[in-house]
DNA sequence: GGTATAGGTCTCATATAGAGACCGAATTTG
DNA sequence: CAAATTCGGTCTCTATATGAGACCTATACC
């Protein structure tokens, strides 16, 4: 859908404003992303080390809570420290930015719980209409 | 890393808890989707159809807008209108809980860039640091 | 010597996203 | 009268992201 003339994307540019570095999705693709939320809320129970991220979200693969945990990191929202034991362990932890979103996302939480019920009626009422044809 | 005996998910399976049908990550998925927001942002404005969406949002490509607006619509977030015009034409809008669910986003997005710059400088040192590896 | 733990990386299979051609009916343009 | 455009999509094909799970190095325990 790229063949307009004049259009909202020139809009936006003339604004400055660039889908692809967009504030906006840079925060909500981490959100939106599958293990972030859960991790975020484990970590807000303190520090945890890696093994035990891992055991506190069972279904979670080694490789996903690693890069999902690089991606936390490096936006600023986890803290990651080695400490040179043997073996070495490693520590996670939510930095003052990744605790001060937890209140936006808990916001967000609360609304999914709250209209869960609804959301639920809704689907099953597209699906029984969408059997009928 | 599911190779442990009593564990977490135990625990949440005994307490009704199901990852697999979680309010909040089936909330989360649309938030998360590429287009969601944009699409949810758009139809704050009123009404729109089809093709008038796709020109609002010039990357999009007309399957991903289908797509975005029957989950939106079979979660009772958008309302689908047809009329019996020729060519007949189709009207999306926010329901009363699409709008609702404006106000939690609203906090996210607000939030997203508020911190907009700190998330910028946090990625900027981190792959300083990785590069010097 | 075999086993376990630490914190990962690597490969491969599958699921999802995206680009763009195509559709049929009707209306507009040349 | 023929060609192009508009409506709201669907379909196919390819690129990218996700996920399962084997593997790794080093140390400690039995």
């Amino acid at each position: 859908m790229q063949d307009l003339k004049l259009s909202k994307r020139d809009e936006w540019e003339a604004m400055g404003f660039d889908l692809n570095n967009c504030p906006v999705r840079s925060v909500l693709d981490h959100v939106g992303a599958k293990w972030t939320v859960l991790i975020l809320f484990e970590l807000q129970n303190g520090a945890q080390r890696f093994n035990a991220l891992g055991r506190a979200l069972p279904d979670i693969s080694k490789r996903m809570l690693t890069q999902t945990l690089r991606d936390l990191e490096r936006d600023g929202m986890v803290k990651r420290q080695v400490f040179d034991t043997k073996p070495p362990s490693v520590a996670y932890s939510l930095t003052d930015m990744g605790q001060s979103l937890m209140t936006p996302l808990l916001g967000l939480v609360g609304w999914a719980e709250a209209q869960m019920p609804a959301v639920q009626t809704a689907r099953k009422a597209y699906d029984e209409q969408a059997a009928r044809l």
